[in-house]
DNA sequence: CTGGCCGATCAATCATAGAC
DNA sequence: GGTCTATGATTGATCGGCCA
């Protein structure tokens, strides 16, 4: 019975997927960081901005994401797939600059 | 010394990272939780009484390193009451911190965690509602 | 060294949207 | 119309840093 459903107060009563193409900007962001999806408040900023949602929203999502990933990596390998691919050209530039920056700054 | 990831060159290996990075390790041992808020007369559980819904009861067996502490459901009233005080102050003396937790049969540390959880909660629905003067329910 | 607060995060759960 | 999964939001509780 709904008597006390108490919850009617809550925002998650009506909830709306992100668009498609917002969660194709949080995924790429989450498989290109895979060894540390933590984005800092600014990238937060930014991806919410990209996104069409608020900063709370992209916290949420990464929150969920992380948890959901690592208690199923097997379900996301098509998804990290996927990604992987996309963030593969991406990446080799980032390595090229990382190299320029290595020589350049040696321990 | 960087912490260069461990990348094989496998121009034919599509394969995604499938490695397990530190963040994907679970974290928060998540040990105890009610610690009895010790009361003197009160022999029945002393848990948060669960409601008509009843989510289960793994308190039973959560002793022992290891053992997850479910989220305790707090029941309305308790909620209710915590509510009606964080209304009044939005901060607790050590007090009446006291006097909460044993009306509502919580732990100190229940409370402060919940007064502290309210506040940034409270934070939050502040950035919502400033930027944006037009708010209305609006029912449909 | 102790204790409270803040900010971020975790982990479980709620409630709904979507697939079948 | 009903079940099962995917997904966003909520929330009790923890971690680390800061400060008196």
């Amino acid at each position: 019975v709904m008597i006390l459903r108490s919850r009617f107060l809550d925002a998650r009563r009506k909830r709306r997927n992100f668009s498609k193409q917002a969660t194709e900007i949080l995924n790429e962001y989450f498989y290109s960081h895979l060894s540390n999806p933590y984005p800092s408040e600014e990238a937060k900023e930014e991806l919410a901005k990209k996104c069409s949602i608020t900063v709370s929203q992209v916290s949420n999502w990464f929150g969920n994401k992380r948890i959901r990933y690592k208690k199923n990596i097997g379900k996301f390998q098509e998804e990290a797939n996927l990604y992987a691919a996309k963030t593969a050209v991406t990446a080799a530039h980032a390595v090229a600059a990382a190299v320029q920056n290595n020589q350049t700054n040696s321990p | 010394a960087g912490s260069q990831k461990r990348a094989a060159h496998g121009p034919q290996q599509p394969r995604p990272p499938a490695a397990e990075f530190p963040w994907m390790k679970e974290k928060k041992s998540a040990r105890k939780a009610g610690p009895a808020p010790c009361s003197s007369s009160s022999s029945s559980s002393s848990l948060p009484l669960p409601p008509a819904g009843s989510p289960a009861d793994p308190a039973g067996l959560a002793e022992g390193g290891g053992s997850r502490r479910l989220r305790t459901a707090y029941t309305n009233a308790q909620l209710l009451e915590l509510e009606k005080e964080f209304h009044f102050n939005k901060y607790l003396c050590r007090p009446r911190r006291l006097e909460i937790a044993a009306l509502l049969e919580l732990s100190e540390r229940q409370v402060k965690v919940w007064f502290q959880n309210r506040r940034m909660k409270h934070k939050r629905q502040r950035q919502h509602q400033e930027p944006a003067e037009g708010e209305s329910p609006g029912p449909g």
